[in-house]
DNA sequence: GTCTATTTTGTAACCGTTTTCAAGTGGTGT
DNA sequence: ACACCACTTGAAAACGGTTACAAAATAGAC
């Protein structure tokens, strides 16, 4: 039944060029390269590609040209507002530029990544943007093999061979603490997310520990909790926090969900923040100014980091030269949950 | 320079086949349907496949086998946390029956939505989740001149002729109105979402005034406002509605967020919740659980109803009989921002 | 007006799969 | 033995574009 008439097909270019009495060599060229061809023929040619209502076969088109102008994304969950605002800014950059993004999760499990991104690679996107530098083994072999550019983003790692862009989160969780050392805190928690496989929770850490060591401050180990990225898991976390015999006065956090969390039990266990316990979070999610008390955090500017990442993928593949490394900066925002210790 | 060697292609599937020994055909047999080739033969294939880590092409796959075992979705943000739990659910459903979905955003705009769905379908999908059912004209003419299934989510219309799956928004938001009503409440003032080209706001808006019309409640025009979907728009109408002579002791609310600003705006303004005025949100996200007061609202499972929307594709497009309107299920949650109004 | 350099256009091979169709293989019932 | 079947396998034609290459047309220079 395939009776290639070859010039009637129902649709598809070949369709195009003929009511446009052309070849589909012009019809395509009109399509990707409207210059490399005359004015008139242009006009016929998008004439008839409207009479017709067709639309460009994509995946011919990738096979065919061994290019998709789509970029791969895997995020560890897309229902974070982190990562959603992030996407939502790479997403709306890259159609700016003719791009699309496809989207996948791996819910914090570096297997799932790696099949993910050979699900992606299978696809045929043109780059993969990638959270953070923590990754299987198997997918820097699985990159450098089908030659797919990448960059990590949220991470600034000017000392790896990789591409990368984001904040100093080792700097920004310093700067944290600085903040309630400076206001005269000397008895600080620390209120962590998950530091497995997640090299951006386990800088933040670090560059907390830092900075109490730096003041000659020690950090009892009970005084050091993780937890998953839930709301309740947070409040789990300070209630045992506050009701050790022995509590810090102030607690830095992985992130503002978490410190939204010690806020909330705070209060709920009737401490007053800052009066009773400061608190300070990091990424500055649109909550943390509306809560009251509004709450001292790191900003980081999501989108333009995200943006920042995408920016990198196109040009190289347009082969400009790029930086490989780009910091973006942070910012202290202080806000009420934060305050000098009470005079004991 | 394109000698086609035949049998020795650096990879694809012609270099397993040649690797196994076989032809394309058992390869892709083994590769599609496991069972049409004989074990010998698949051990072998899957040794060559991964002795070589081929990774099969999707696009030329999807051009040959016009089938993509992908999904669109078009939703109006991915920054939302309405969204972005429907889309976490629908791509985790996905995965698990082996399709992916290809997720753009349309910003609430009809004619980006239209371009996205012509965007989709070029790709390849094999269907599409919409939101709501208030499309562009040229988008139904689109799909059916494209044969491409779809579903609108988020909705439910057993009257109208296009599949859809969602909570009745009219009727739960008859609920929550109700609700406030029964408390004792006869002052009681809407905020709602933008109505223009979106249904789903305009039904719940719908079922709010149909219970306060069904309980002789007047609605003073002044009591209705409406508000983009930001935390800042929502406060500022809160302190319009707030600081009128004659203001209401209850409102109800379009979403979750809405009456998070409004709850946060009356706090601020010295108005106790819900002593001074009592709060009904729309959705029930996470932190309507966790606020203090917490929040009285309309639960939707949300993760449930996009998965069905996944559900009901899937099945389709494998050509199971399904039913086209789906209704899912609302309840309404009472916690701390209602109570009867003070006596006056 | 001739000749060359440049731009437009067309022809057809190719991208990496799937799938139709026919051919080969081995088992059964008679 | 023989015909008949069910099951595996392979050869080759699509799928709908892009693009290398060649041919044709146009422009510019003398």
């Amino acid at each position: 039944m395939r009776l290639t008439n070859a010039k009637s097909m129902k649709q598809g270019i070949r369709a195009v060029a003929a009511r446009a009495g052309v070849s589909t060599a012009s019809v395509s060229r009109a399509l990707n390269n409207p210059d490399a061809v005359s004015p008139s023929l242009r006009a016929r040619i998008e004439q008839a590609i409207d009479a017709l209502g067709y639309i460009p076969h994509a995946p011919a088109r990738i096979l065919s040209s061994r290019r998709s102008r789509t970029l791969g994304a895997i995020v560890p969950t897309i229902d974070n507002t982190m990562f959603a605002r992030g996407i939502a800014s790479l997403q709306q950059y890259l159609s700016s530029v003719g791009y699309m993004l496809f989207l996948t999760t791996s819910g914090y499990d570096l297997d799932v990544e790696l099949q993910q991104a050979r699900n992606l690679i299978s696809r045929g996107v043109d780059g993969l943007v990638l959270r953070g530098d923590c990754h299987h083994e198997g997918l820097r072999k699985l990159l450098a093999d089908n030659a797919v550019p990448f960059i990590n983003v949220g991470i600034y790692q000017p000392d790896r061979p990789y591409p990368c862009v984001g904040t100093n989160n080792e700097a920004a969780a310093h700067r944290a603490a600085a903040h309630v050392i400076e206001l005269g805190h000397s008895r600080i928690g620390i209120v962590s997310a998950l530091q497995r496989n997640n090299d951006r929770a386990s800088a933040r850490v670090a560059g907390f520990r830092r900075a109490l060591t730096e003041n000659g401050l020690a950090l009892p180990p009970q005084w050091h909790v993780e937890v998953p990225y839930t709301l309740d898991d947070a409040r789990e976390a300070a209630r045992y926090l506050l009701n050790l015999k022995d509590r810090p006065t102030a607690v830095v956090c992985g992130n503002d969900v978490i410190a939204y969390g010690v806020l909330l039990e705070a209060e709920r266990d009737g401490f007053s923040v800052p009066r009773d316990l400061s608190v300070v979070g990091f990424d500055d999610l649109d909550w943390s100014r509306h809560l009251r008390p509004s709450l001292t955090t790191i900003h980081v500017p999501t989108g333009e980091t995200w943006q920042r990442a995408g920016e990198y993928l196109v040009r190289s593949l347009a082969g400009e030269q790029t930086i490989m490394h780009r910091e973006i900066d942070f910012s202290l925002v202080v806000r009420e949950s934060t305050a000098s210790p009470a005079k004991s």
